[in-house]
DNA sequence: GATTGCGTAAAGTGCGTCACGCAAC
DNA sequence: AGTTGCGTGACGCACTTTACGCAAT
């Protein structure tokens, strides 16, 4: 599904992008820049009942739509000599038979890029794409740091303020679109306070992944919906930091 | 209980008002405004189990220790001929029996004010004060309006935009803290949107009560959890109308 | 103009029901 | 990340009294 989370605070539903036709394609004109991922439920390491790429009743298909428009717009731009810059993502747990496929498609390997350097959250992804300038960007981040640098975003700047929250580590693992993925008996719960540990405030986990603050809190939904949205997100860190390869190309106000 | 709201967005319990001693009083020197007001659950009309005011196990009791603190401040103002304002604000659906009870104490009456004019919300409530002017204050809007101007803020003004949410009426009856005071079948539903009557988001109560936006987004409290919170509340409309009859009063930067 | 009568609405509490959050696999 | 199972919590309704507004006398 194309979702649109509206920066005023709304939710709007656009509709499938298999429902997207090349008519439609062709009235967004010209199209040069093409980013997405497509979802990971069926994909992701962590689901061991996960459906693959090819299950017809899974999300992983849905890579192929995806797929369908790059293709044409991919075509449409050698055709009339236009640039077109694309980035594709999706989670690094995939199985390599999965990713070899959808490098395939895309006719080039992905990077691996973790949002560590720029957010104190671990969150490894792959982008396959030819934004110009991609591969030195990963090839640097990896060569400087085996784990991170300590000059790197600390968990303890992105807890809330005056109510004397204390950060147990410095990074903390992926979050997931659970409730429970920072804040149960099992994984560590990686905040301080009044004499116990705990887990991470809805607000906090927007701040991590570069959100402003309340930026979920829309319409009526609960902590843990808004943890699902956060979930499935983008580090806006991470993005800020590849979109940032075409700041050349495109003209500025 | 005294409890602190604070601005940054943070939930911090200083104690019972029980728990306020003469020595905690005299250090903070020198006090020369007080205003706050007591629970209203056992005195609410709405509440027909209400225990009243001198029930030892209801809430309706701790008035008495914010006149203990009154009575206090009052006698060491005169003593040290000091200015002392100071206002006690309870709802207006009280028994008059109770009402004359509390202005015995306070040795005058209160002043009725609604938010109505000055909010899209129907709030009626009592305040005991001796700030300069607030007879005349009430006096002059009750002569004005027999119900509101159509000047006086509307419904529409304070719903979620880019959401063709459209206002069913101008001004909605008092905001409790129970989320179905405006939502259930009996109440109408004051918003129409897609097709169907339907209640307000949490932040939509938030604006309504002069709150900025996101203001009870707090610690992962949840939807009711804030509504309780705002059903209890001032509006803030109304408090910043009466303060400012003691703009006068104190230095400004 | 003062009085009577009726309808309405109220910073709520307590119950049952069901949905949703949460933690297993 | 989906599913199941379990438990907490959110929602809807019922429960009443009282004071006030508005209309009629």
């Amino acid at each position: 599904m194309l979702t649109k989370y509206h920066f005023s605070g709304n939710i709007k539903q656009l509709g499938s992008v298999t429902e997207i036709t090349t008519e439609m394609l062709d009235q967004i004109a010209p199209i040069n820049l093409l980013f997405g991922g497509s979802p990971c439920a069926d994909l992701s390491g962590v689901n061991y009942r996960k459906k693959g790429l090819f299950n017809p009743d899974g999300s992983g298909i849905l890579f192929f739509d995806f797929y369908r428009v790059w293709d044409y717009l991919s075509v449409k731009a050698a055709r009339e000599n236009t640039p077109f810059y694309w980035l594709f993502e999706n989670v690094a747990s995939m199985e390599i038979k999965n990713r070899d496929t959808i490098s395939k498609f895309f006719e080039c390997q992905p990077i691996v890029f973790d949002s560590l350097h720029f957010s104190p959250q671990r969150r490894k992804r792959f982008f396959w794409s030819n934004f110009p300038g991609i591969k030195q960007l990963a090839y640097s981040r990896e060569m400087n740091n085996y784990g991170y640098d300590m000059m790197d975003p600390k968990l303890e700047d992105y807890l809330e303020k005056n109510l004397d929250r204390q950060a147990n580590v410095l990074k903390i693992g992926t979050i997931t679109s659970k409730r429970s993925c920072l804040q149960d008996s099992r994984s560590r719960n990686p905040v301080y306070q009044d004499g116990q540990c705990t887990g991470l405030f809805i607000t906090e986990i927007e701040a991590i992944f570069g959100f402003p603050p309340h930026f979920t809190d829309i319409g009526d939904l609960s902590i843990s919906s808004r943890q699902k949205l956060l979930g499935r997100a983008w580090s806006v860190q991470v993005i800020k930091e590849l979109l940032s390869l075409l700041s050349g190309k495109f003209a500025k106000k």
